[in-house]
DNA sequence: GATGAATGAGACTTCATTCAT
DNA sequence: AATGAATGAAGTCTCATTCAT
């Protein structure tokens, strides 16, 4: 009466999460469809009957990843109590990310700048949705600025700005993680973001004390 | 002599430059030879005249790009003598490209990134390439902040990171002009690049006058 | 007994029905075994506890369809008496196929021509089915002009051409529906179907009476 | 300076005779672009070059079959003057066509009505494309038939019919040769065109000598 | 030197059919 | 009996590259 019944929707994103490493390596463009079939482990035609085209999967793919940083975001989050330290838990992550062993899946970044900038983009004018991906991200850290503000750690005149900084500080540590991709031995990650978050939180925070001249970079001091 | 005689080197740069409108539009993979050739006002087969396949072509048409770049900021540097004011030209080449009426040609940003990232990309292992490539921006960068030490305006403590710190800035400011091309529009480009700029410069130089409390957001508020 | 064990005979007609509607709006090739499925309201994989391949389905859809025309003729013929007003029915019935509101049943005819005439087609080598499947209009027809003979209204010579007039009148007015199917806006079905039998009938009838003669179009003079 | 210059219409012409041949054995949906591309002796690919898809393949080589039928009427028809003897003519090219060594090619017939009539046909909506096609032959027909009055050997009445008549002829020489298709060994191609034929010019002809009784069946008679 | 012609490799996608429940 | 899952084979089409003039 009843055959195999299968969670589609498990499969999806079993299948999406194959994908998420064949893509990361070789681009959206290079991956193909076969290879994103082995790496699932299943048939090629299988494919379509989860997806509707490769353009899905590459979707399914992308949203996967985000839920993914998103998720480890929150989680380090959850940990910290001051506002200061959450915001470097963001550099933490971000130099997780970009040292991780397989550095093939932040690679993504530049797919999803890719499909969405060229016009025959995958993402083209899906500009809604890979905002739609980043939200959450941007969220948590209005959240924390917000937060900081009310505890007295920020100056409470950065209020009405708080989700464009959120905007810097995602775009610029994207910036740094890409340059650093680039493979350059003579970038050095770590000091770069700590440098980037240091002025930032240098000027928005409350000074600690008149007169206290807060080395620029204080990671490195520490 | 014979004006009908044109140089070799010549008419690679005149392919190249074609190349660069094609890729720009149309990105790696889908920009074909055909299209290049086109553009280009040749035949088919001619570009392997000139190039030895595609993958030089792309080559070809960055450098030209890069050396576009770097001329157009050699020349509004040459215009200032103030180090902060030559920094923010900086800014103002950025947005000027980032806003230009024909957004097509900074999507090349996400092509070498792609190329160069990507295991099966055209500049993969190539990344003394980009770097080379991006060499003359950064040692310019590097020059005025040097200058501005020796002129009295910048701390002198950063010396010794001053071509770090013009790191930081091109990735930075990288990265704004990405997220800015992803279409979001409430990403304020202009204002993203004051904030950056702006808490960058607070922190290295010196000290207008002592208890002198400069706001975040100079430029907003000039 | 129990309502629930539908007969397998049953079934399959059933299948063919809504395997019939799917051929006549796609034609064989591009009809899918999926939308047989659905249109069917079964499983995909049911089709083949009924059937032993999508040839064999076709196959069924089509018996079934030979059964309907059939039965629609019969039907039609028991209520005349006069052989000439039989014959006419026959283009009546034609014209009523050919100007239905849903044209796509007639679009049948083409499927099984190109079935059987196309050296890769289902039907191919199959000429005895559709033979067989036409036998039944054949006989009809045949039977209305012997029949039409034996009462003094058709000519006694034509006795032995019965079967192939009965062929003609099947053949051409194949043509003519085809020909109409076209879509061509000028291409008159009701003129051209009265047309070809008008002078069928002229010639094979036996003459009212010396000397009369009759308006080559009959149907339209009255 | 010049390279090998082809003519391209030319080679068009030349693999839409071949594809001409692969389609009349195989049908549309199962003939492929390679076996069309061996039939022409030629690279699959170099297909692409003279055509933009198959069904453009399909178009010019059904124009190609027209265009030969067309031709070969024509010719016959110069040789002749009388009209009844150039209708004539129109049975035996229609006999010739159906009793050829290669049966394959008139299959196209089926083709061309399928691809039509069916939803996803290659020719759906190109019903202006079929007609013009025929329009050639329609016109030859006409014409004898206009001339055939003028000279007294037809009725002067059926001159407003003269088109619709040239229409009959072709609807229904096209269901014989299709029902002859079918491989029914009864059905006796040459007897159906005579029948068809005799009926239709005792109809429209000026009667010889009033009393003169024609066997319907001239031709079998002589 | 310049170029149109030609093509093989490979991409995405569809679908009839089998399998296991 | 009934059916969702799975897939191999095959199809159309693209394109970087080579060849011959």
């Amino acid at each position: 009466m009843s055959p195999l019944i299968i969670d589609k929707t498990e499969k999806q994103q079993q299948i999406a999460e194959a994908a998420l490493d064949v893509f990361s390596k070789q681009g959206y463009a290079a991956a193909s469809m076969r290879q994103i079939s082995e790496a699932a482990g299943v048939g090629k035609s299988t494919l379509y009957e989860y997806f509707e085209s490769k353009a899905d999967v590459f979707i399914a793919a992308i949203r996967a990843w985000i839920g993914q940083i998103g998720r480890r975001m929150a989680a380090l989050m959850e940990k910290r109590t001051d506002p200061i330290e959450k915001i470097y838990v963001a550099v933490e992550l971000a130099n997780d990310i970009g040292c991780a062993r397989d550095p093939a899946m932040n690679r993504l970044y530049i797919e999803v700048y890719e499909q969405m900038v060229v016009e025959t983009g995958v993402l083209h004018h899906r500009g809604d949705l890979v905002h739609e991906m980043s939200a959450d991200i941007r969220r948590i850290l209005t959240d924390v600025i917000l937060h900081g503000i009310s505890t007295g750690v920020f100056k409470a005149e950065i209020a009405r700005d708080a989700e464009r900084i959120a905007f810097n500080m995602i775009a610029c540590i994207d910036g740094l993680l890409l340059n650093n991709l680039l493979g350059n031995r003579r970038f050095d990650l770590k000091w770069q973001l700590d440098f980037y978050l240091n002025n930032l939180i240098e000027m928005i925070r409350v000074p600690i004390e008149a007169g206290a001249q807060a080395g620029f970079i204080k990671g490195e001091e520490a």
